[in-house]
DNA sequence: CTTCCTAAGAGACGTTCTGTCTCTAATATG
DNA sequence: CATATTAGAGACAGAACGTCTCTTAGGAAG
């Protein structure tokens, strides 16, 4: 008894370089997504890509960084096309939904568990969607929308600040209306206060 | 050898109930703030406070609720007293302002862990900031500040979800500035927008 | 084709922590 | 004084981490 099959031709194979970090990725999330963001283990991962603990030690620092990776491969970068819909509500608009696609692509218990291990927020993602914003923000003064005068630092990180509290500091599931209502009833009526020429 | 020094009047005395109880929160306490939160453990906390694990697992199921048993000792309720300088931007200023006191005193450290740990929110603890808001709001609707209209659940609760996004999601020290900017140049501004009286 | 070197695959290992269990003796309760 | 709790102490099994070692596949170099 206690015979070890082994699975010749699968078992013959050995990847390497970028194959082989494809594949433990791929195990990874697959892994996230069986078990859960808490109870991903290193030996989980190893086993499921059918390779040793060492291989991924020799990649990643920790489980986080691993996970992290598995995630940035499933995400579509999101400061590559900036929305451009010819009027800031759209715009606005569309980059919160944009947010919460991802979110809901990735999963609230990925996005938790993250959030929890690195507990405060990569600076560059940050500022990333800072300057989407920013860019945004200017195309509407370029078409007179708004005034330049009415944008600070804290107007430009607004709404998608409120909506990452509300993504990252509840569990409940985001409501579809949270966009909508964060740029017709706060972040709107803010800019007009704050002096837009239209209305 | 392997002589057991047994402290005599020390080790006699057993402790109970409420007194044992205050002695390892306040343990758990002291190990929060020498070790940092990552590096807390059970048998830390049970040596510190000169007891053993049982006794910590038959009061708190887990480290997490233990450490936020230890927080909560330390910290003043928030609701206890609203603040009511008899002007909307003083009580609102010194409600974050409240915030990030309790935040100092708490700590970074720990506040980004039990954070982490628990990921969510506690709802109840939402609905208390929101309900101290709430009646801040009411207040400046009965001086003639503002007009009920102009009220919303996210209106409401918007400074403070700002504050703490900003409290919870960056590592960055907290800007002494942060409540009067959120108050000055957000807050206000929406307000007169969506039909304030007075100026 | 032969040789050499890197790194994959496999698993053992020491460590730390968790959470449970067990035993005894101190102390509160009646 | 008698009895029921439960504190104090520590052993224990289990999970997972991160390190180390060993053999050998497979690419590179001659």
């Amino acid at each position: 008894m206690n015979e070890v099959v082994v699975n010749e031709d699968a078992r013959a194979r050995r990847r390497r370089g970028a194959e082989l970090e494809s594949a433990i990725l791929e195990a990874a999330w697959e892994e996230l997504t069986a078990v859960g963001y808490a109870n991903v283990t290193m030996e989980g991962v190893a086993d499921r890509a059918r390779t040793g603990k060492q291989v991924l030690y020799r990649r990643w620092r920790n489980r986080a960084d691993l996970i992290l990776a598995a995630m940035r491969r499933r995400v579509v970068p999101i400061a590559d096309d900036i929305p451009d819909t010819g009027e800031l509500r759209g715009d606005v608009l569309a980059l919160l939904r944009r947010m919460a696609r991802r979110y809901h692509e990735v999963g609230p218990d990925v996005v938790h568990g993250l959030a929890a291990e690195f507990s405060d927020l990569d600076p560059d993602f940050l500022a990333i969607m800072a300057g989407v914003m920013a860019t945004i923000l200017k195309r509407a003064v370029a078409r007179g929308e708004i005034r330049p005068e009415a944008i600070t630092r804290r107007v430009t990180t607004l709404p998608v600040d409120l909506f990452r509290h509300e993504m990252l500091l509840t569990r409940d599931p985001l409501p579809e209306t949270s966009p909508v209502e964060i740029v017709d009833e706060i972040f709107l009526p803010l800019l007009r206060a704050r002096g837009a020429t239209s209305p």
